[in-house]
DNA sequence: CAACTATATGAACTCATATTCATATAGTTT
DNA sequence: AAACTATATGAATATGAGTTCATATAGTTG
């Protein structure tokens, strides 16, 4: 099929590398208990026990889930003895907002 | 921990099944390929084979994703001779339209 | 310092899902 | 009708990513 009549509207692959990574960064957010965890720091700042108990998942498999999700930019922590406590950062804040309004 | 002193302010369970069909609903479109085609169909209507020019992967694999994506309510189809053209739904302009301000 | 609590991490394992393959269906053209 | 084009689909396979497991690290408490 002849597509020289679309190629002024449909994107190119220069656009299409901006796809990739935001690809990347829903998936990143889209998996259920990173969204759930997404969706607790959006209240505030929390430790990692706090997290563990309202995302009924193991400690270990969470703390994978925060080192994503701090490697994304999306979350940041801070430690104050035992507790590590976690918050959004700017692009976690922005980000959760836009998705929270879908539906 | 005690945990009391949260309970108010961190989502409880019963938010927390509405997270569930969101997550379903972002990886859906995370999907790099189907990403790609909610791009292009962002741009108005366009058959298979277009897409299948643009997104370059297997027909067959973009015809899997079509459908899943007509699943999920984001696109609709209509045949029009040997051609099937497919187009976003309200719904699934929205999103498009919300995902695509990230960044 | 020994025991304990909170958190992190690498490797192994499991499982969902993207991808492929073969084939089917429907409409078109000659 | 036969050959061809566009699209769909089910089953099989492959691959990436979520999950588990064992263990390590760091801070606290008695």
């Amino acid at each position: 099929m002849n597509m020289s009549s679309y190629s002024c509207c449909v994107p190119n692959k220069y656009e299409f590398k901006q796809i990739a990574s935001l690809s990347s960064l829903i998936k990143l957010i889209g998996e259920e208990s990173r969204l759930k965890i997404m969706c607790i720091l959006k209240q505030g700042k929390h430790c990692v026990c706090e997290i563990e108990d309202h995302v009924k998942q193991s400690q270990s498999l969470i703390s994978h889930h925060l080192k994503d999700l701090k490697e994304a930019g999306l979350i940041k922590d801070e430690k104050q003895g035992l507790y590590v406590y976690y918050f959004l950062t700017p692009k976690g804040k922005e980000i959760t907002n836009l998705l929270f309004q879908i539906k």
